[in-house]
DNA sequence: ATTTAATGATACTATTTTAGTATCATTAAA
DNA sequence: TTTAATGATACTAAAATAGTATCATTAAAT
């Protein structure tokens, strides 16, 4: 069972690495390509992965020689279920015993809002989980 | 983000009408049919789903004219992790933040313990959702 | 101005997983 | 012997995930 599809997993690995270059260097931009040969992932994707994270406020880019990514808010901030939410929608784990018919029963429902529970357990949980417990 | 596929909510369903039926008529046993027409699901699907289930004992079958399927055991001793797991693997979340590389330092690990510790909770969060809770 | 080194946008292919179908064998009651 | 059921299994289709490629845009350095 997937909690992280792999685009979720290499921005999240990515922002460590960025988190990291910051604390070194104050305002430190980290490139693309410095991300790529460090963690050795696949070029192309991770790009894309770094593109989505902009595009989403998380990190800052900049354009053009001595460009680079830098994260835009400071780590405690930022948390696993953001990056989650952005690459693989709301962690909500309902509308699964009801996918096609309307609730059959009472009891069913209940057993929603069980579940409905679990899942903001599991996302409250997940907010816990920011970028500076991680590196 | 989801926590059932198709077949596994289909065994659920499955489960739930063969339980209630065997509630209305001690002993008794359902055809897939009769479920296929009650449901409305998927026929091959649907079967494949219960031969599944008498495969892992959740089911008994009957081959031949008059058979059919029942619980093999107590409602109350069927719970949703053991369907999932059937279908799904185990109710696990590990193995995502460490893909490829080794656990790259110390504080990494504290997040995979941590996300141990979440999919344990899901799990016996799940485990206690029962079958007769559910019909 | 031009070159260079970066990201932005976007379209595409490949792989894997999930979903669904079809067919024939086996069984057991009528 | 027929009929009505499940068992086994092989197959196709669709969707989600993973990955690639290309060109446009930008901004610093020369």
């Amino acid at each position: 069972m997937k909690l992280l599809t792999r685009d979720t997993d290499y921005a999240v690995r990515a922002l460590i690495f960025i988190c990291k270059a910051g604390r070194r260097r104050e305002g430190a931009t980290v490139t693309a390509d410095e991300i790529i040969k460090a963690l050795k992932l696949p070029k192309a994707l991770l790009r894309k992965s770094l593109q989505t994270l902009s595009k989403n406020k998380i990190l800052i880019s900049g354009r053009g020689k001595r460009g680079g990514f830098s994260l835009s808010k400071h780590p405690s901030k930022i948390n696993i279920v953001d990056i989650i939410t952005i690459f693989q929608g709301p962690v909500n784990f309902t509308n699964c015993l009801l996918r096609n018919t309307p609730c059959p029963n009472r009891r069913m429902c209940k057993v929603r809002k069980k579940i409905l529970n679990l899942s903001k357990y599991v996302s409250s949980a997940l907010e816990k989980i920011t970028l500076s417990s991680l590196s």
